[in-house]
RNA sequence: GCCCAAGUGGCGGAAUUGGUAUACGCGGCGGACUUAAAAUCCGCUUCCCUUACCGGAUUAUGAGUUCGAGUCUCAUCUUGGGCACCA
């Protein structure tokens, strides 16, 4: 060979990881474990992506990087299958999803050889495969018995392009996160796990969590804990009572009257005859209205019910109006209206001309001049309660409502249950089934996993459910001897999601979902990789291992102990990639141009933090290559030296690169690696330099690393430890500072660099320092600090 | 509107606890090799003044703390992200 050719070194090497499957994790190792993972991606049908390259790459970074420090190293792949994109191709096309499936893996497992991951591919795992989704449908059904997956009827959102139901995980600001249309209400009877029964857990641990701050305000956002108060309030002339929810118990003096969200049970029961039809008018108006609609709109709208309710305290009657800024979904779907100390209820109190009672007293060095004071402060106008803050307010008053039952502390919360019913075919069927009178009822675990019936027609019907409502033979089922009819949802993707992190511990497992030995010996998770899924993904797994560890399958309460989040790679434009823009880079042309794996998987490490996005540059991955070249030339062509010159570059750079290992800068790593080869190109590099070289090279390109190593003869490929006494150099050379101005730099033995005395008489010896000394007449006084620097700081 | 993060050359970006700002790479310029080109190798490349030396300025802007500030404090501007009628 006479220069460097990476697509030959990659075949080879690959050829002999197929061959020898070095990368298969030991489930029975004495050494730590480290069990890293990327999000496992959705086989699409245009096969890898930049972004996915980015993703994988960091994952066998840090794999490789482990096992070379000689951990036993979990390193998997995974295919999440069910969702909408397979689906919409076999409506559009007849060709089954099951087939379109295996092919896309086909392809994907194909290119991912490709890169040269460090994948243990004895673990592969697809989440349509049944003997997969056996379990998922375990998963639920553990879940079902403990009353966590329960259904319910309300309003849903509901996405009319895609025609199913959605989470509000899956509603980004009024539109579908997978096909953007404007998401609508619909009322249904849907399924849901209870993830609020856990929402004070998920929300404590968030701190103790190894991720990004970003990822963990978001969750904390999302759970949103809101610590107040219920009151119940008495409705005139009537036995019906009605309860809000506050966390400002201390205004109660103030609320002057009451608000009903438009789809309050209450609504029908307590309007008065005259204004029936104008209330059920704006009921059904607003109801019908996007949630786009509702909040583009902030100007107050409402209606009078003609029913008033009793303030507890004042007893005073208090009219009940209905408005859409109060949200059914939240706390009880109505409020006792504070219009001095609330913005959105005083906007309302203007508009209707209703009265407003200052309760709260602004303290004088408040710089709020909004004309209704939301912050705390000292109480009037509440008869007993006069001269309280408002925190102490808030107790007393709460105790009063508990002593009178008509009131609790209370915490509310933000998020909702997950809804998980889909009406849509290819997804993971929901193993219940329901009786004569329409009672749900668990399939039995022996009779698992329901099949998903193969069909030939995947639309999804008018009705509003899947396909599978039209396949008879997959209806009927026969349980306890009763015949039942099958549910026709299936559950969302992110359910199958939930829980494929501990398969990867135990994949082949025909008995259970996974053996505890095992999960418990290589989960939580070390390192997940990801560049999504910040709320969704990230909170459901949570949820599942928090109740897998209640029921006594796991013994972790967390799944993830450190989280990657990684930036996406957009065109060089700095516009997304999209098909539809035809400014998609292609990984596989990448390397087929002749620029192999390791250059690619090397350049988008080194692209920028990993965690920040990069826009791809055509022309700046022909530096990686000329560096990967420079590294196979120092191997191959160069005689080496057979002194030792680069001592200390060498331990330096060992050192470096270690660190930045440790701390993910896998951009300065490579900058570093660079830096040392470009020395090594002017000194010359003895053996152990290009060895050392190979050693930290092979976490981005370890084709070439082991073509090195191979050539050097090595007997292992462990990561290269440094030399505390080699990382300084004979001579050390100090910056001498005027008034914090650089002067000179004078050089210095090393064994001096900590003698300040002499590292002043150095200073001051030198020609250029003398000059400007003579020219002042005081020196006022000398910092030296520990670093290699003297300032001099002179009387101006 | 509220909360958070970040602003460094022509570009992507480096810079341990406050201690040589601009590492590394791209792009650009010049040179070697070559009949020529590609590839490769070597050198220069923050800005201003200068043939060069010397010098001066510079980490969004303005102030402050310090012997010394990209890093700490305050204010302003800009960008990105999150939340947003959540009572």
């Amino acid at each position: 060979m006479s220069h460097y050719e990476p697509l030959k070194i990659e075949e080879k090497w690959q050829a002999i990881w197929e061959k020898e499957k070095p990368f298969a994790a030991k489930d029975d190792d004495k050494r730590p474990k480290k069990f890293v993972a990327e999000m496992f991606p959705y086989p699409s049908g245009a096969g890898l992506h930049v972004g996915h390259v980015r993703n994988f790459s960091i994952v066998d970074c840090v794999a490789r990087f482990y096992a070379q420090n000689d951990f036993n190293v979990l390193r998997p792949f995974g295919y999440d299958t069910f969702g909408l994109p397979a689906e919409n191709y076999a409506i559009k096309t007849g060709t089954a999803p099951q087939d379109v499936t295996l092919v896309n893996i086909e392809n994907f497992r194909k290119q991912a050889k490709r890169l040269g991951y460090a994948i243990d591919w004895s673990r592969e795992i697809n989440t349509s495969d049944p003997k997969y989704y056996k379990w998922t449908q375990w998963c639920f059904l553990q879940l079902f018995k403990k009353g966590l997956a329960y259904q319910a009827e309300s309003y849903q959102w509901w996405c009319p392009v895609d025609q199913t139901v959605l989470a509000n995980e899956q509603v980004e600001n009024g539109h579908c996160w997978r096909c953007g249309c404007e998401v609508e209400k619909k009322k249904m009877k849907q399924w849901f796990f209870k993830i609020t029964a856990y929402a004070d857990e998920l929300l404590d641990e968030i701190d103790s969590l190894d991720w990004p701050d970003k990822i963990k305000t978001m969750q904390k956002n999302w759970i949103g804990r809101s610590e107040g108060a219920e009151v119940k309030f008495k409705i005139k002339d009537s036995k019906e009572e009605i309860t809000v929810f506050t966390t400002r118990p201390d205004t109660l003096y103030g609320a002057t009257f009451m608000v009903l969200a438009p789809e309050h049970p209450m609504i029908s029961k307590i309007m008065t005859e005259d204004v029936r039809k104008k209330v059920k008018q704006y009921c059904d108006d607003a109801i019908k209205k996007s949630e786009i609609e509702r909040q583009e709109n902030k100007e107050k709208t409402g209606v009078f019910t003609g029913a008033y309710a009793i303030n507890p305290l004042t007893k005073k009657e208090i009219p009940i109006w209905v408005s859409d800024y109060v949200l059914m979904g939240y706390g009880t779907g109505a409020i006792m209206a504070v219009p001095a100390h609330d913005e959105r209820d005083f906007a309302f109190a203007e508009k209707f001309d209703l009265p407003i009672v200052k309760v709260i007293e602004k303290p004088e060095d408040s710089d709020d001049d909004s004309k209704c004071y939301h912050d705390e402060g000292t109480l009037v106008n509440s008869e007993s309660f006069n001269g309280m803050n408002s925190a102490e307010a808030r107790e007393k008053i709460v105790e009063w409502l508990e002593k009178e039952k008509i009131g609790q502390k209370k915490v509310t919360y933000r998020m909702r249950d997950w809804l998980i019913s889909r009406q849509r075919y290819w997804g993971c069927p929901i193993p219940i089934a329901y009786d004569k009178n329409g009672n749900p009822h668990a399939i039995p675990e022996d009779q698992l996993p329901v099949m998903l019936p193969k069909v030939d027609d995947y639309k999804p019907d008018k009705s509003g459910r899947s396909a599978l409502a039209k396949c008879e033979d997959f209806l009927k089922v026969t349980i306890d001897g009763e015949e039942m009819t099958r549910e026709t949802d299936t559950l969302d993707g992110y359910a199958c999601s939930s829980w494929y992190l501990w398969r990867y511990t135990d994949p082949h497992n025909d008995k259970e979902a996974w053996g505890k030995d095992k999960v418990n010996y290589w989960a939580p998770t070390d390192v997940y990789v990801g560049a999504d899924h910040a709320v969704a993904h990230l909170l459901y797994v949570r949820f599942w291992c928090k109740f897998f560890a209640d029921e006594g399958y796991l013994n972790f309460r967390e799944p993830v102990k450190k989280l990657l989040y990684n930036g996406y790679i957009n065109a060089p434009d700095g516009k997304k990639m999209s098909k539809s823009k035809g400014n998609v880079i292609d990984p596989l042309d990448v390397i087929n141009q002749g620029y192999g794996a390791d250059t690619l998987r090397t350049y988008e490490l080194f692209i920028g933090p990993y965690d920040q996005k990069a826009n791809w540059n055509t022309s700046a991955i022909g530096g990686v290559y000329r560096f990967l070249n420079r590294c196979w030339s120092l191997a191959f062509e160069t005689k080496y030296n057979k002194e030792d010159k680069n001592k200390v570059i060498r331990n330096r750079t060992i050192k470096k690169v270690t660190d930045y290992m440790y701390s993910n800068g896998y951009n300065t790593a490579v900058a570093a690696m660079m830096e040392f080869v470009n020395e090594l190109y002017k000194e010359g590099a003895n053996k152990e330099d290009v060895d050392v070289l190979a050693r930290m090279l092979k976490p981005f390109a370890p084709h070439l690393a082991c073509e090195m190593l191979e050539k050097l003869g090595a007997k292992d490929d462990l990561w290269p430890s440094y030399d505390e006494s080699a990382l300084f150099a004979e001579e050390v050379e100090v910056v001498v500072q005027v008034n914090g101005k650089l002067r000179a730099r004078v050089n210095v033995p090393a064994e001096d660099a900590e003698d300040k005395e002499k590292l002043e008489a150095a200073a001051k010896s030198d020609e250029k320092i003398k000059q400007i000394l003579s020219d002042h007449s005081e020196i006022k006084t000398i910092v030296i600090p520990r670093t290699h620097l003297v300032n001099i700081v002179v009387k101006q």
